[in-house]
DNA sequence: AATGAATGAGTCTTCATTCAT
DNA sequence: TATGAATGAAGACTCATTCAT
């Protein structure tokens, strides 16, 4: 773990890796430390406390998350479903490879809940509200709903999405769709007799299922094509 | 803590209560008995372990969380859709009112996932696996997402729901909305500047993006029943 | 484990068979009551506490310890020394058939060496000294070294111990050696690259060697007989 | 406790201290610590857990124990027989002077005897046999063995042992005997109406049976010399 | 005699965090 | 910047023992 990059992200480097392998809970600053090749003392240093650098942690996965957005708007030549189909692609895949930002997003909407209700605030770790990259998280996480919204407009636009849908409401309802997707993940991979479906073979479904609720016409099996660019 | 009912009853309410108040991690044993007005020995009496009694927890809030299912499969002369309608607002008013059982479901979500992945199996907690409510929880899990398929199915008899669709596909799908929907409501929630949405302003555009991807027809304005309905 | 035989013996039988298994340490007083049979309380009935129970199994040890050295003084034809080498033999079996009851009795011994010191007899459990079993032990406890001494004077009288020998000092002598051999069975019972000589192979030479001590005058091979009639 | 050596030596020391008034099992880690005026934490730091520590004791007694026999090898103009007394006369009062050490040595001959057999040696504290101090003994536990040998071969050569003897199945038979002398004193010491000898009474008469024992020509009563050496 | 639910004192152990150097 | 020895609060869990029935 090593080498010359600035400590900073050698100790976020390490706590990725930790946090994967064992949870937030079960790893130690000590083994951050370790993992990171410097001292426990200059992981202080760097980070306030454990809180402290998880969220330093859950920036750099926010970061990374918006930037999934960024690229879907950023692909010339696509309509708003075709957008937002892939989108979904690509959060499947970063919650699929990268799952401790993928938890780190997920974990910071319930703290999010919280801190938007003024009777559950108090129960946030105090170290929490403390940490300087809580803070500009708040001061950032609209901008993933930004870009989605912006997807769903030019969608409605383009002719994609039917026009009588509301661009923030709708894009909402996606992401919680996606999101729900991969909490499911874990009942539905069950291999037991009752079960016959799999995520691999529900994805395709789900996708399809989406797409005709922003469409609202139904297309008998031309969205092949859409459905097939998700693998 | 009220004196009579049996004091296994009386714990769970104690941990209730707490884990309610200060998450499970912040929670201590010795806290659940107090409140419990019992010992600290007689807990460990009716639970192995923190785990255990969690795990215990769990399995009550499964079953509670599957009977709201029961219950909407239960009320007569509803269609499919109106039942899946109904099984939203159900599980929306559960996350609502019993937000720790809510919590607990979603938690054993997360926990069979990992079950389900032969790698990531050996990370969960031996405590869990130890746990015979856990061993329950494994056996029952299956029958909520059953009663969703048949609520499906159902549409798809009465013509609530378009045919073409996959009951088993189509129903994960709709769960997977509501999840993402409750977890949604966190970012969704700011009263800040840029925010024109709050979780109550979306859910009957949320209720009625489901109904119009299970319908597939799109109907102007008549479902407003099934969106009152909701509150 | 159960039965018919009386409570009492029942649970003194479920301990031994657990302290051989777990040690007196690690076996729980449940254990004990479980394996008996019987209830936690019905277990107290019989033995005031874990060190009475305790006290009560030494007891029955020493008593059958004690019973060695009767049976070795009831057989006829023998003369002293051959009495001591039958007892070392009886003894060396004793602790490798009932290791329990022979370690409870060292324990005993343990117990009286503080408890001879008024020093350290401050040292003991409290419950220790509060158990009539351990009363008793105190008044039998000569017993054994009595017998002893009788062989040793029997020895001295029949010629096969040389006469300016000492009766007591000369069987406390032995016993210590029937002790040391027994807790020196450890070390050297280990395979290793440099040990040559396991507890079997020990055992002839130890005991010419105690009857040399013994006999004072040095015999060439004649004692065979003696030496064979160890196994 | 004082205040400068290393804490590691502070540990011990406090531990032996507390061992020796209280017993292992009455000695709490935490006594240990304020004992050496360390925190808990500290001690902790530097013994994995408490019996870690014990065996961290054990290996310095040990070490100490050992050094009796080397001190014996060392000293000048003792022939064979006179070096076996002299270990004899060390060791009783190592035994007197560091009764935990000693007890220690012996514990350790329990745990090798256990280890020495794969049936028993699951048994062993899984905490003992993970202590690096455990390791380290059991490379080291046959020099004093090795050395004691020593002397026997060389009190053959010397011809004050008589040569038919077998150097290592005498030397154990040597150690077994001071083993079990050292466990008799507490039976022996009783000043009841019954007993005759005490321990001091005892010991000249033991080790004159024991150089008899080794040398077999029996000698009147010149061996004076030797036998007040011990006092 | 017999039960087993109930008690609670007793202890080990962990680990985030600090601070002298 | 960098170290790692030192701190100590925190908490899970055990088990001998009691006692109402």
């Amino acid at each position: 773990m090593a080498g010359e990059k600035n400590k900073e992200k050698l100790i976020l480097d390490s706590a990725v890796a930790l946090f994967t392998a064992k949870g937030f809970q079960a790893t130690r600053m000590e083994d951050v430390s370790k993992k990171a090749g410097i001292s426990k003392g200059l992981t202080y240093f760097y980070y306030k406390n454990k809180e402290d650098l998880f969220m330093a942690l859950t920036k750099k996965a926010f970061d990374q998350f918006r930037e999934e957005f960024r690229e879907v708007l950023r692909s010339k030549g696509k309509n708003g479903i075709e957008m937002l189909v892939d989108l979904m692609t690509k959060l499947v895949n970063f919650a699929k490879e990268q799952p401790v930002y993928y938890q780190a997003v997920l974990n910071f909407l319930d703290v999010l809940k919280k801190y938007n209700h003024p009777e559950s605030r108090k129960e946030i770790d105090p170290l929490i509200l403390d940490s300087v990259h809580f803070h500009k998280l708040l001061e950032i996480h609209h901008e993933p709903i930004k870009l989605g919204v912006q997807m769903v407009s030019q969608g409605i636009k383009d002719g994609s999405i039917r026009p009588e849908l509301q661009p923030e409401i709708t894009f909402y309802t996606v992401w919680a769709m996606i999101i729900g997707f991969e909490k499911m993940s874990g009942p539905v991979g069950f291999e037991g007799k009752e079960t016959k479906v799999s995520p691999d073979a529900w994805q395709p479904g789900f996708s399809k299922l989406m797409q005709d609720m922003l469409r609202g016409t139904i297309q008998a099996s031309r969205p092949a094509t859409v459905q097939t660019s998700l693998f």
